[in-house]
DNA sequence: AAAAGACCCAACCGCCGCATA
DNA sequence: TTATGCGGCGGTTGGGTCTTT
């Protein structure tokens, strides 16, 4: 965030304004020659000091729009692909502490942009308590995280441990240890009434809950488990 | 197979705080 | 002290893609 503008600095443009007050910005989804063009820039020039970039670069476009391209899509360390349950563990986290500080909790995913972080709570989380017809910023609603979709998200962290150190086999005695260690640190962390989960009922417990894709799994719970919740809630 | 609706995500917009002149 | 410019943030949107009917 600089606003110091050097003499040289100053100079640049100068240098270019007169020919850039007749360009007619860009605007849209960026096409490859413009990526190229910002990857190069930047290589030579370094990140930042996005208006003097898109002024001098060559880019039809703004400074604002440069910046957001580079730092959401371009970045080397910009990590592409669907978030892993470790990930949303974190966001659902961090947003029950943060609320929509998008960009304070992208700190704490590496790799992961405060856009994407925005768009997973978005199309994801918002659209569940939309289904369930609760207000997404509701404790009810936040309560239903704690209680259904986080330990379905452990449940999935421990299969996934499984199946990469034994893909075939019987489930490790460690590794049910490990899933019912992290279910009793979940239910410190969070005071939570969830279930400990014996060893060979995971299944059974969160049966519904989990093993498909990701989030949509939650949606079907069953519909007893939420009305029994749901009227233990409003009573307590 | 085609139309309609739902979903997803990249990009834009407006506002704010900070630094500088 | 005030005006200005910039970077950064969160909210919103447009359109491409996928799914359902």
């Amino acid at each position: 965030m600089s606003g110091k503008k050097g003499r040289r600095e100053q100079q640049e443009y100068e240098e270019v304004e007169v020919e850039v007050e007749e360009i007619e910005l860009r605007r849209g989804p960026w096409t490859v020659e413009e990526d190229t063009l910002l990857i190069h820039y930047i290589a030579y020039h370094g990140e930042g000091r996005w208006n003097l970039l898109a002024r001098c670069s060559g880019l039809k476009r703004t400074g604002k729009s440069c910046r957001l391209r580079w730092l959401n899509y371009l970045k080397p360390d910009v990590k592409r692909g669907n978030l892993t349950p470790e990930e949303q563990m974190l966001i659902l986290d961090l947003h029950s502490k943060w609320g929509n500080r998008w960009s304070k909790i992208a700190q704490h995913l590496p790799g992961r942009t405060d856009n994407e972080i925005k768009n997973y709570w978005r199309t994801r989380v918002q659209k569940h308590a939309k289904q369930l017809k609760i207000d997404a910023n509701s404790t009810l609603f936040q309560d239903a995280i704690r209680r259904f979709w986080m330990p379905s998200l452990i449940q999935k962290i421990s299969e996934q441990q499984q199946q990469q150190h034994q893909p075939q086999q019987q489930r490790p005695q460690t590794e049910i240890a490990n899933h019912n260690m992290m279910m009793v640190e979940f239910d410190e962390k969070y005071n939570n009434t969830s279930q400990f989960v014996p060893e060979g009922e995971e299944g059974r417990v969160l049966g519904s809950a989990v093993g498909g894709d990701e989030v949509s799994d939650w949606a079907m719970m069953e519909e007893s488990l939420w009305s029994l919740w749901m009227n233990d809630s409003i009573i307590s």
